[in-house]
DNA sequence: GCTATTTGCCAAAACGTTTTAGGTGGCTAT
DNA sequence: ATAGCCACCTAAAACGTTTTGGCAAATAGC
């Protein structure tokens, strides 16, 4: 096989010939002009050609060409995930959780997701290739870090994107996010007000910005109860850690004052409820819930307090806002996911009845 | 908002206009043709001719139309993956796995994945969209029930699909599938060698096939043995069940009689341990693994005899059969996945090493 | 009854490529 | 010298839509 075509190579071809609206028109007896419009539901077309063209069109099996609708008039219904293809992350089981709101949003909206991967170096080129040439209307972006080159690229480029997660320039683009902050300072003060004076933090990677606004809610409680750092011992799962929760659970109780721990995902609480119990401690424990769907959870429900939000929810949001952008040209906007509050009935829960004071609203 | 546009009325615009194949031919006083050979490495264009060109393009920074190409060649170097929207198959974390391996070979092959979802009533819908709008070159199918309706689809409209797992027509298209028949076999003889005679098998739900060729692997083995039905009890997960290897687990130590138990997954099996200590019986485990990359599962590699092989190679050779197809418009073929053993140390696993009898091949 | 407007339709251009079907000029062989 | 060939290049058609600009007939306004 030489890899410099002849000019008389034959490449592979395609499917045979469709319907085209030529052939409607032909059979009809009218221009293709009015075909189009009459499909596409122009007001100038009469009523009673806008049916023959319809019933024609059912009649003869017509389906528009994709890529000739594409080709003029610039526009895809598609949507870009560029998943960046780390060993783990690839297959984190919150894309799939968040992916799954998305497909379900892009069905609505009648779009189709263009998922590619790649290795982090190389994740770029292929933002460049879909900027360039024309295969996708907008981008989503995941798992943000603090002054992410992918946003910076597509800022320049001015193309709809839209972020799950937030960072320095959110103030510039569409946004969906969950509470981070306020989640964990509430959390935090829970705790606190519950009497809990020595706190492990079992945080993400801080590399992301979700892991760095939990650590930040968390240290703002604390300083806000008028306790000094010494009250928290914050230990991060960076990135091909296996079984992050049991290891940090147990290297956080080494500390015998430790009464209380929080977790970042309920999957690390459950992992780091082994070491507990193989510790023989009595721990109070609270999580964030992410609630993911193929795993069911519920087992755990009575031993952990935790503030639950739905991925899926968030990956729909992402896509209603990337709609917005595209399709009514609307400017972009934040948008918090709502989270639910389950402490556990032995736990004095009226500090999650308490606004938060008006300079923690945020991060 | 008017769901009838106006002849006047403004649709949203892409982008701006980009460097096109004419402007490289007027910069450089030479046709389009010319060009465009140039660009696709044709033979009857002038090596010097042919390097001025690229180096105009790399420094106009021309990136081809994809949509004019697909238009003309009617090949779009995407491929369709259409996930079954039940609110767990969803995010099934074997599905992610597996996509992992497709975007890489996807990457690969510099083809990109066209991912949409609906429920299962609707999903043939998206399928006859994608047929017949130009949108795909071709199409993976993901777990097969018998007499599979999507196969059916593809088979009549004569498209290039590959199927991961394998049902009644397999002969008819390409598919790439773990032995799941001989891997069963094998753990099944395992045990028997090893004296236990009566087992449990906790399998998935056998309305897919690749649960029912499990089953027959386990069937057969106990037929070869000399056992009768009575040595084994089926009890299948289906589909909406959380934490299904505790709770049939559970069901399946009432027969005290049990002393081996087969699990269909690993993470069953991690679930069903549970419930072995919680009985606090003594029960040798085999299991099938598959690798999912985002849990570590090697706190578990020394309680279980394993047989393992990987979603992800699954899914890349899915993509590469594809190409076959596609480019090289190669005849479908079926590929296995290979498996690797991880026997317990104690047991006796000489019986691992014998070929399969020749009328145990396959199902 | 005449003009102005609206209604319903259309021819042609445009989108950005690939492919078809050559054409030209120089070299080789006779 | 001339036929034949080869190396290099090109004009025009094609892919299947949407959009532009307009035109003719019917209706409305007076």
């Amino acid at each position: 096989m030489s890899n410099t075509p002849k000019r008389d190579d034959i490449r592979p071809s395609g499917p045979k010939r469709n319907v085209t609206i030529k052939d409607l028109a032909a059979e009809l007896g009218l221009s293709i002009t009015t075909i189009s419009r009459a499909l596409n539901g122009y007001s100038d077309v009469g009523e009673k050609t806008r049916k023959r063209v319809a019933e024609a069109a059912g009649k003869m099996g017509y389906r528009p060409n994709r890529n000739a609708q594409r080709l003029v008039t610039r526009r895809t219904h598609n949507i870009a995930w560029v998943q960046s293809d780390n060993d783990r992350k690839f297959v984190d089981p919150h894309f799939v959780e968040v992916m799954a709101g998305v497909l379900r949003g892009a069905r609505a909206g009648n779009y189709d997701i263009v998922l590619s991967g790649d290795t982090p170096d190389r994740e770029l080129a292929i933002y460049d290739r879909y900027v360039n040439d024309n295969s996708v209307d907008g981008f989503i972006v995941d798992l943000p870090r603090e002054d992410d080159p992918r946003i910076s690229y597509l800022l320049d480029m001015q193309r709809p994107f839209v972020v799950h997660g937030r960072e320095a320039r959110s103030a510039r683009y569409g946004w969906v996010d969950v509470d981070n902050y306020g989640n964990f300072y509430s959390l935090t003060r829970l705790l606190i007000a519950n009497g809990h004076r020595h706190i492990a933090f079992i945080n993400g990677d801080e590399h992301f910005t979700y892991a760095l606004h939990r650590r930040h809610g968390v240290r703002d409680a604390l300083a806000d109860s008028g306790l000094s750092a010494d009250s928290i011992t914050v230990l991060n799962a960076v990135h091909p850690m296996g079984n992050a929760g049991f290891k940090l659970t147990t290297l956080a109780l080494d500390d015998r004052r430790i009464s209380a721990i929080i977790y970042s995902s309920t999957l690390m609480a459950v992992e780091g409820n082994g070491a507990i119990q193989r510790a023989g401690r009595k721990v109070e424990v609270a999580t964030m819930d992410d609630e993911l769907h193929y795993l069911d959870l519920s087992p755990f429900a009575d031993q952990f307090s935790f503030v639950r939000s739905s991925l899926r929810e968030a990956g729909a949001a992402l896509v209603a806002e990337l709609f917005r952008q595209c399709e009514n040209g609307a400017a972009p906007s934040g948008h918090t996911v709502p989270s639910t509050w389950h402490p556990l009935p032995h736990l004095d829960a009226s500090v999650l009845e308490q606004p938060l004071p008006p300079n923690r609203r945020g991060t």
